[in-house]
DNA sequence: ATGCCCCATTAAATGGGA
């Protein structure tokens, strides 16, 4: 059976509850990982996700900031919240689907922005950053994430390839887009054997990008995006992925995230 | 080459995003 799971980072899933609602009716995916759902998750809105057909969710909220959340048509075998560098601040849910005859670890995370100093010295923010990073290698070498079937999905807040971010040569001293950051981005991966499946569809050559600044004037027009959320499948997943998309035109919309989403199909 | 914009909280700023 064919397994379609999405990652967006909504920018409060409160506010924007609607553009979730079209999302999950224009392309019904299986699985919705959010992030920044910025909601405790008392406040979290469960019965638009039950109207519209995804009665299984894993919640990790917290008031205010980040926040993390999986919607799902299929049901729940485990579900398991995952604190980093000694805070419980709502960056990480899991949620085992159980699709078909196989049960698949959806990882979803809300990796720290890092601010805007690109140096752990002077900035806190970007010394938790690396610190997140280096945790999670460690974590999915230790607990072999990425040794069954499994997806790591969300908003991973780097960018590392030269054509994720819309000029590589002004962004090298850019928090998303720094040496010290892409190195610790491709231990993360390396440590789970993880394949980027976004860059098996749109080659590494190709401009690739999931967020556009609010800040721009004409954002479409200016065009200067990042590849900032990612979807990475185990080997063994990855041998039935099928395809991906992103949906782009959702920025587009009313009043919408800066983020858009991304949907991966595998053959399960 | 950034921009000058969003969100949530708590009450006109502030912190965070990236």
């Amino acid at each position: 059976m064919p397994l379609t799971i999405a990652t967006w980072n909504i920018n409060s899933v409160r506010l924007r509850i609607a553009l979730v609602e079209r999302f999950l009716k224009e392309e019904a995916p299986d699985v919705l990982c959010l992030q920044e759902t910025k909601c405790c998750d008392e406040a979290f809105p469960v019965a638009a996700f039950h109207a519209a057909g995804y009665p299984h969710l894993a919640i990790n909220g917290q008031k205010g900031y980040h926040g993390v959340a999986i919607a799902s048509r299929l049901p729940f075998a485990r579900i398991e919240r995952r604190g980093f560098c000694g805070k419980n601040d709502a960056r990480h849910v899991m949620a085992q689907v159980e699709a078909g005859n196989r049960a698949v670890d959806v990882h979803n995370l809300y990796v720290p922005a890092g601010g805007d100093e690109p140096d752990p010295a002077i900035n806190p923010k970007f010394a938790h950053k690396l610190d997140f990073l280096r945790e999670m290698a460690a974590w999915i070498e230790r607990d072999a994430v990425a040794s069954g079937d499994a997806v790591l999905v969300g908003d991973l807040n780097v960018s590392p390839g030269e054509h994720d971010v819309w000029s590589h040569r002004a962004l090298l001293n850019t928090v998303c887009h720094t040496p010290v950051e892409v190195e610790l981005f491709g231990r993360v991966q390396a440590a789970g054997g993880f394949l980027d499946v976004m860059r098996r569809v749109i080659p590494p050559h190709e401009k690739c990008y999931t967020w556009w600044s609010y800040r721009a004037a004409d954002w479409l027009k200016a065009d200067r995006g990042r590849r900032l959320d990612h979807v990475w499948a185990s080997p063994r997943l990855a041998q039935g992925f099928r395809t991906m998309t992103i949906h782009k035109a959702s920025r587009g919309w009313e009043r919408p995230s800066d983020h858009v989403p991304v949907t991966a199909v595998f053959a399960v």
